[in-house]
DNA sequence: GCGCGCCTTGCAAACGATTGCAGAGCTGCT
DNA sequence: AGCAGCTCTGCAATCGTTTGCAAGGCGCGC
């Protein structure tokens, strides 16, 4: 049932009732009235497409992770999927509704299409894969983009992140703390994170060696790459893992192998996601904070909306100490 | 940008614009290079609020959660975050976005506003809360709406669920084939789908007598709530949690109040999250499939989209026996 | 009695795509 | 030459709202 429909029911334009649902003050007590119970009577609903595409503004916001490294990395990812929780709850507390898009970046185009769309206000990306340069394309001239992700010297998109460097760093300094000296960083080293992660380790190592298995993040494949490293030769005594999930597929190949975690081998994640805190033994990571994370993502993309200026931002790791190093 | 635009530059109508980008056969071969040529040139892309609204339909599913009875559990819920990360790999891969809606059932009318917004092709609901009577009318008049939760005789919307009296029947058996005689139900009876967990666990507890322990979901709610039960008198040998969640918040009361899980309170969960097989003890707990389960509501989901017939189903839950019962 | 202003309401133009129908131009056949 | 038939393109309506502008009706003051 559309606008026009009861405006001929009730023997006024469509303009009039349009004016009278919206509370217009042009149109008088009586006539507003009279609409409003027939619409209520009829269940009239304003069709939201047809609103939108006139006002040009939706009331949504799209969600988006890049899968450009990992094809096989899906939404079920327990850290994507925490992000994506909190995010939800701050936008729909604001009353965004929230798309999330279709994102497997086949070509350069998939984040023109999405900002291009119409259909939402603007965008929040999660994690830069390999698709940095498109975003600083398209960020240069669509404005409402926010993404979850690296912020480099220079950078034009406005980004939100932990501290990457610092991480990795502070998982080194951990490790040789602990007198560990056969130092593996796990995971695939191309996303630009996972490459800052890895910097910032090397970096604190300083003269320590620093091993680097390289993999897809997806868990039978880092659990498959960890077991046949174990076969190959001498163990590490320490693996910093590229994210949480990692480093639990790490301690299951670890444990099959006979090891103990952390006795022969320590290992340290990168997240703290829920799951991290009730592995066997509990799981050493760093922490991001993702309270602090999703709500500056929020702020600095509605400012975005509203026309503000705003800036990229940092959120610094923390090291959360259990039982794994 | 626009078609029109490209229209003006290319010396034709929008018409003959729309027609060579989708590939309309009765627009010649030369003129849709040039056209084709000319939009990848100046980046347009169609306005798919427009595209929509003309073609009334927008490739988008609505999934929302009613949080009738639980207004303080959050989207950030484990459970409806699995669900929801399978939903999305499945209608990701079919070619759909997927629109995260507002849902707080502040009145009756937040469904029908979803449906008639005319921003879906479907709509997806996770759980009935208390809006059983509100989803019942608008699946009378809408086709495309398929709900997670509890199948009841004579019940006219289209549900995927698993046999929420089996589990807890299940539940029960398992506990009294333990010996145990004093059994506890944790949650909140009021939901549908916890109700039936109830029912079933009552039913197959035959004469034993079952306590309910009624408390919001929330997990600082459940805990409080234990808490105060073992402070009041006697405990309980075992206790059936509505959830994981909360059969979690149990466990860390009874600890915390020195028993021993399973030595003084076998706990057993429902949902089996991912989360439940790394609590310590591992949680015991009834599986949903969800694999299955949400496989089955796209489907179901896309075939009443295609106006063709489609029926409600149960999936079997499955007890996982671990360490906590 | 007339004109001014106010309160309501309606007309019609957006928003940006898609598509049925008609017509223009061309070829080829008789 | 004339006409049928085919290929291609454009006109204009349509999807369902919102809103600037103008106008109708009415009261009131002079």
């Amino acid at each position: 049932m559309k606008l026009a429909d009861l405006a001929a029911m009730a023997g006024v334009s469509t303009a009039t009732v349009s004016r009278a649902l919206s509370g217009h003050p042009s149109v008088s007590k009586t006539t507003q009235e009279r609409i409003r119970a027939l619409a209520r009577e009829h269940g009239v609903r304003p069709n939201q497409l047809a609103r939108n595409l006139r006002l040009r503004s939706t009331g949504a916001i799209a969600l988006a992770m890049p899968l450009g490294h990992a094809r096989t990395q899906h939404l079920t990812d327990p850290f994507f999927l925490s992000l994506l929780g909190f995010l939800a709850d701050l936008l729909v507390d604001r009353g965004y509704d929230i798309l999330l898009s279709r994102v497997l970046p086949e070509n350069d185009e998939w984040l023109d299409r999405l900002v291009d769309s119409g259909r939402v206000d603007g965008v929040l990306l999660v994690g830069q894969s390999d698709q940095y340069d498109t975003i600083e394309r398209v960020a240069a001239r669509y404005a409402p983009l926010v993404v979850w992700g690296v912020n480099r010297p220079g950078q034009r998109h406005l980004t939100i992140g932990s501290d990457n460097i610092r991480g990795g760093g502070i998982a080194a300094t951990h490790l040789l703390g602990l007198g560990r000296q056969r130092l593996l960083f796990l995971g695939d080293p191309a996303p630009p994170e996972f490459a800052e992660r890895l910097a910032g380790f090397r970096d604190a190592a300083g003269a320590t060696a620093v091993e680097v298995l390289s993999c897809e993040m997806d868990p039978d494949a880092v659990h498959a790459a960890v077991r046949a490293r174990l076969a190959a030769g001498t163990a590490p005594d320490a693996i910093f893992a590229a994210s949480d999930v990692a480093a639990m597929s790490a301690l299951r190949a670890l444990t099959e192998a006979g090891l103990d975690v952390p006795g022969d081998v320590a290992v340290i994640g990168y997240d703290d996601v829920t799951l991290a805190a009730h592995t066997s033994p509990p799981l050493t990571t760093i922490r991001q904070d993702l309270v602090t994370g999703t709500r500056l993502m929020v702020e600095t993309l509605l400012r975005r909306i509203a026309g503000e200026t705003a800036t990229s931002a940092i959120v610094p790791p923390e090291l959360i100490v259990r039982a794994s190093a």
